[in-house]
DNA sequence: ATGAAAGTTGAACCATGTTTCAACTTGACG
DNA sequence: CGTCAAGTTGAAACATGGTTCAACTTTCAT
């Protein structure tokens, strides 16, 4: 995104894009703004000028670089839909297996919600306030999910019949514990979340000697 | 609630509870286009005027019931708690094991769902109109679920270190298939999601001969 | 019948907050 | 320097919609 290929500068609509060096600080100051304001009071609460004052510039020069209060939030949902991608993605991959490595990913989410109250707070609410990138966003999770699994079956690391409903279940799961044990409270470890949440998918929640069915 | 103790009724105080059978009839179809307005267009994009009109009643009858749009949303949040709890706890204890009681009641709940998008869509909004209901409604869930898997446990039913964070998953896993298979699609079989993903609390994800760890 | 309590009505009041805009400042470049 | 595009400013226009209220209608007990 955001490839401005240099050249034929000349015909650049009327694009909201910085194109000085004190754009691009304005900009990103009222995007972290956002993110701060949104995320302490919520899209509605939030106002303009709540924006433009903890960035510290006029209220005029929000409308330099967004469209609307929408876009500014739409930008941002965007943004950390990718950030959790990002940081939460790798973790997995690296682990020696995929179950494993959802008990890994289950920490690094915590710690990264813990981290990022706010974020995850804005992309609750898209629910509402963008409901085509918030539905999004889960559904680019789950089918990366899916097809992780998928893969992990053909090794023999989870069942064979892994779809899209287990895939749904976990990431619910997740979603969940992120909000009572990352946004909620700290008063549980990390570890010990991820590792209690990770012998259900291990083994399910039936007594140890019950297992064969 | 509402248990109005017949008796002495001359102290009453200015309360909003309708005398009436005419003031109960217009009271309810307030509450039930509220819930219609609000399942519809998200508690923001909701109106008085909207809530009215739907009710075919005049936009100052509202505030003869309500004291504001905060209150209604309120009642309707409570309310709606209460029925889910009323209609999936039973299902629930009916059944002959803790597990097979899971799967009942998550199908259950699916169909609960597809018959009432409106009120799902409301307490998911709670988090942001009135997060303390919203907290309120998930800690008694959990609850709730604890103590029964608890007992549980203590039959055999399910593990005997069964505990919150269980409690937590199971719910998160539950609220994101009636998000994904209740509320935004019906392509799947209830029954069928809701076999599928009982799945995961009998044996968890891991390949079948590989259960012993 | 009749009067009082309960309920109904919708125009008007009011608060809030988004968006626009024309004047002003900054800084880069010749 | 002088110039111009980019950026900044905040008062004011504008829109929305929650809430109030005083006049009116219905209901029902006596």
């Amino acid at each position: 995104m955001a490839s401005d290929s240099g050249k034929n500068a000349t015909i650049t609509v009327t694009d909201k894009t910085p194109r000085t060096d004190r754009g691009r600080r304005t900009s990103r100051a009222i995007l972290d703004a956002a993110a701060i304001e949104f995320g302490e009071k919520g899209f509605h609460e939030s106002s303009i000028v709540g924006i433009t004052t903890r960035a510290g510039v006029a209220l005029g020069s929000f409308y330099t670089y967004f469209d609307s209060k929408d876009a500014v939030f739409r930008a941002l949902v965007q943004d950390m839909s990718a950030q959790v991608r990002t940081t939460i993605g790798p973790v997995i991959q690296e682990a020696p297996d995929r179950l494993a490595g959802e008990e890994l990913g289950l920490g690094a989410f915590l710690a990264f919600v813990r981290e990022h109250k706010e974020l995850y707070r804005i992309i609750d609410e898209a629910e509402f306030v963008d409901p085509a990138s918030y539905r999004a966003h889960y559904e680019n999770t789950v089918a990366g999910y899916v097809t992780s699994l998928k893969n992990a079956a053909v090794r023999g690391e989870v069942r064979a019949d892994v779809e899209e409903v287990h895939a749904w279940a976990i990431v619910g799961m997740n979603v969940f514990l992120g909000l009572r044990y990352g946004v909620w409270s700290d008063d549980r470890a990390i570890a010990d979340v991820a590792r209690i949440a990770n012998t259900i998918l291990r083994e399910g929640l039936a007594p140890k000697q019950d297992i064969g069915q």
